[in-house]
DNA sequence: TGTAGCTTGCTGGTTAGCAAGCAAGGACTA
DNA sequence: TAGTCCTTGCTTGCTAACCAGCAAGCTACA
């Protein structure tokens, strides 16, 4: 694929031509847009002008929409899984108490998420469609699975609970996201808005301090809440 | 399509011409089809086919595919407003105390939103297109606002507590919402499914006890968090 | 001179919206 | 009671725009 295989000099990074640099333009156009508008709603001749080439050039290196759509997937991802994967060895090779390395992980994930939006929205796209590229890519798996893990070694959970963590990360996930998606909404129609900084750190403490209600619940009790909540007569159980 | 090929006496109301029961089934074909494609992947001939008419009649009588969108959201959200007034309505006459009621009142709304994907999917839409449409109609507001006011009585805050009242519907929003849209994606990732009863039920629960725990925690401590959190060392604050 | 990188012309398919037309069934008239 | 309008409901033909993908061609560089 690269031209630049077995030959000697062309060490000048500048303006050249390059097939590496062109790609990755045409993948940040099509993230930005992809994210913004959506697969349907987001033209190849878009994603080309965007990226400073031609309508024709996104097909010529990645043969179809489809498949530029999935390599950006692909990427966006592989990002993810190593953002989780070093939070984890951080948190995991942390001396502190369980409590307080969740914390800040929890802050850590709440700050990435509002920082990285394009990767929610695209996400947040594919799940109404379906999810039917995502559902292919391996990464996809692992990334959530990892963090899964993650949690029910640090809070040293009998393999039994391995439900509640994973309750635990859904939610933890779930009241990241939504702020970031529901901007145009919710919040607006509740009068806030996640660029205003006051308001975005007063969602970050009420995050941090949900999530932390709930492990502290998982950590104190064994099998029924520490509460003494009675929440035994929901009904609709099938 | 051709006019009823019923010969004599068409005295029967089921089959006559009806300009309102056509415009209910548009209506009925259009919400199913914008929550399931998008606006962009659904083109006025689909929703004349699922409705039973031709491609022709969703623009005579809602004269473009864009007011026809508008007048599926809008009745979507009346509907909304109108469940949420009257879950407020009851939960407001109700002589339990507070925290009973909102049990049953964040369990309700779980359950509302499980069970009314269609609106839940329309909404997350329109926020990934920006809310373009959402933000200029009335019912869109009333909603949210009417749940935050009803917290607010029900737990009888302060008025200075009035932004944790917002972070906590908010939370409640967030967690129901979630996985009803991210079957595909996160909840595939981590091997469950919401259309299992056993994991729907298991979800429930989690809601009800993180909401409850969060409530708690504001009817308990005054200014700062009863269960002596110091979430006081996070960063980025603006 | 060859080839990778990139552009441009073309084609078939799809769509929203418009305009013209057709049918059904009251209302009005004789 | 029969005949005629005329409004409402709905369909179908047409058009201009857009788009993805293909193929042919141009260009810089080795």
């Amino acid at each position: 694929m690269a031209p630049t295989a077995a030959l000697a000099g062309r060490e000048r990074v500048d303006k050249e031509r390059s097939a590496a640099r062109t790609k990755e333009a045409i993948l940040d156009a099509a993230l930005r847009l992809f994210a913004e508008r959506g697969y349907e709603a987001t033209s190849l001749q878009d994603v080309g002008a965007l990226a400073g080439v031609s309508r024709g050039t996104p097909g010529y290196f990645f043969g179809s929409k489809e498949e530029l759509y999935r390599a950006v997937l692909e990427r966006g991802l592989e990002r993810v899984r190593a953002a989780v994967r070093s939070g984890k060895e951080r948190a995991l090779a942390s001396q502190e108490p369980p409590e307080v390395v969740l914390e800040g992980v929890v802050g850590e994930y709440f700050d990435f998420i509002v920082e990285n939006p394009d990767f929610v929205r695209l996400v947040e796209w594919e799940a109404l469609s379906g999810g039917r590229q995502i559902g292919t890519l391996p990464p996809h798996l692992e990334a959530a699975q990892e963090a899964l893990g993650a949690i029910i070694t640090e809070l040293a959970l009998e393999p039994g609970r391995e439900a509640e963590a994973r309750q635990l990360l859904l939610s933890l996930i779930g009241l990241c996201w939504f702020p970031v998606v529901h901007g145009p909404t919710v919040l607006r129609a509740l009068g806030v808005d996640l660029s205003d900084p006051a308001f975005r750190a007063e969602r970050r403490r009420h995050v941090i301090k949900l999530v932390l209600q709930g492990v502290r619940a998982e950590l104190g009790g064994s099998s029924s809440s520490p509460l003494s909540m009675d929440s035994q007569h929901d009904r609709r159980d099938a």
